[in-house]
DNA sequence: CAGGATTCCTAGCGGCGCTAGCAGTGATAG
DNA sequence: CTATCACTGCTAGCGCCGCTAGGAATCCTG
């Protein structure tokens, strides 16, 4: 009994993420206003109730893609920060990495941080993935800062801004390395 | 015949005007997913294809109301800027009151600056209010100073990212205030 | 092999943006 | 004054959406 259970529930959690990739993969090929519940059900070969028995809804699909996105950003970002030749170099090399990964993965990007989320965010049930994340800003800061978190919460809002404007078009998409080099220069601490 | 056309032409711009405050109320009222075109035609006391008669869609619907906004905008940041007592503190003043309009109208902030838009930004067609609310950002730095139009364009963004950020939930909404600090003493030219 | 639980499908609900096609109204020409 | 005609704005409906009820089929258990 407990041996056909667990094949089921590998198979289940198999199924699960079957979902969440189908899902972004469609999002990144033609942006999620394609990705409706039909066209994912179609994509992963279930009937559409079969969603609604991995997920409380679309919303929570999108949220797991979104979840999926943050750790790949935290990583990232670690990488690009570790790689820095020395520290005071981190934060414009964390701050490149970010704008690359938006650039790079609009849509899933978008799942992160402009579509409605379940996601909690600067909470006490923040998820560790997002938490790392932005602790890759915090940590471009000078340890003794006492006001590093809040620099780290500016910065986050600019390349976010910038990142969003130019993606939506509201700023040309050209300029964003000369944006990148003003917002370091004046944030490095 | 002209003055019947007059008269006739008056009463569309009547009922145009009409549809743009009762979208822009609705969606102030209950969010732009309340807007719908059925609930808007029920509202303004006509049936929905007569909205068609008006607009494109709804997209030109939102971007109507949008414009509107930006118009608001333009003048509540020409005013603060005016109303600083020294040009130094000017910026302060721009940058606050640009979170404030965010914060106090957030659905009509969403329909400028969040959804999907015909506006053009940036561009040889760029509506004059838009130009002038970009201008008063660009005021705010000196004006021997050859980068101000990038300056502006970051501190928009960096505007943008905490607006829309604290209106999702993704960062504290409490901590404006000093992220507006921070943000207008590292950006003072 | 019978009984029961579980899985997953078909079908459908209400609502969405949008449009075809037709009444009814009102201006115009003889 | 009336017959015509253009136009305004309506009803009805299309194809899609997110989501769910209910039953058929399958699989495990005793």
């Amino acid at each position: 009994m407990s041996a056909i259970n667990e094949r089921r529930e590998r198979e289940r959690a198999h199924r699960h993420q079957l979902i969440v990739r189908a899902a972004r993969e469609l999002a990144e090929a033609e942006g999620w206003e394609a990705v409706t519940t039909r066209r994912l059900a179609e994509r992963v070969e279930y009937s559409q109730p079969v969603l609604y028995s991995h997920f409380n809804g679309k919303d929570a699909i999108v949220s797991a893609v979104a979840l999926d996105g943050i750790s790949e950003l935290a990583a990232h970002l670690r990488h690009a920060r570790q790689a820095a030749p020395e520290p005071a170099h981190a934060l414009r090399a964390v701050c490149r990495a970010y704008l690359e990964f938006a650039t790079e993965r609009p849509a899933l990007y978008q799942a992160m941080f402009v579509l409605p989320t379940d996601l909690k965010f600067a909470s006490a049930e923040t998820p560790p993935p997002l938490r790392a994340a932005f602790g890759e800003f915090v940590s471009c800061f000078r340890p003794d800062n006492e006001r590093r978190e809040l620099f780290a919460e500016v910065t986050w809002s600019a390349l976010h801004g910038m990142a969003v404007l130019s993606d939506s078009g509201r700023i040309p998409p050209g300029g964003q390395e000369e944006r990148l080099d003003f917002l370091v220069t004046q944030f490095a601490d």
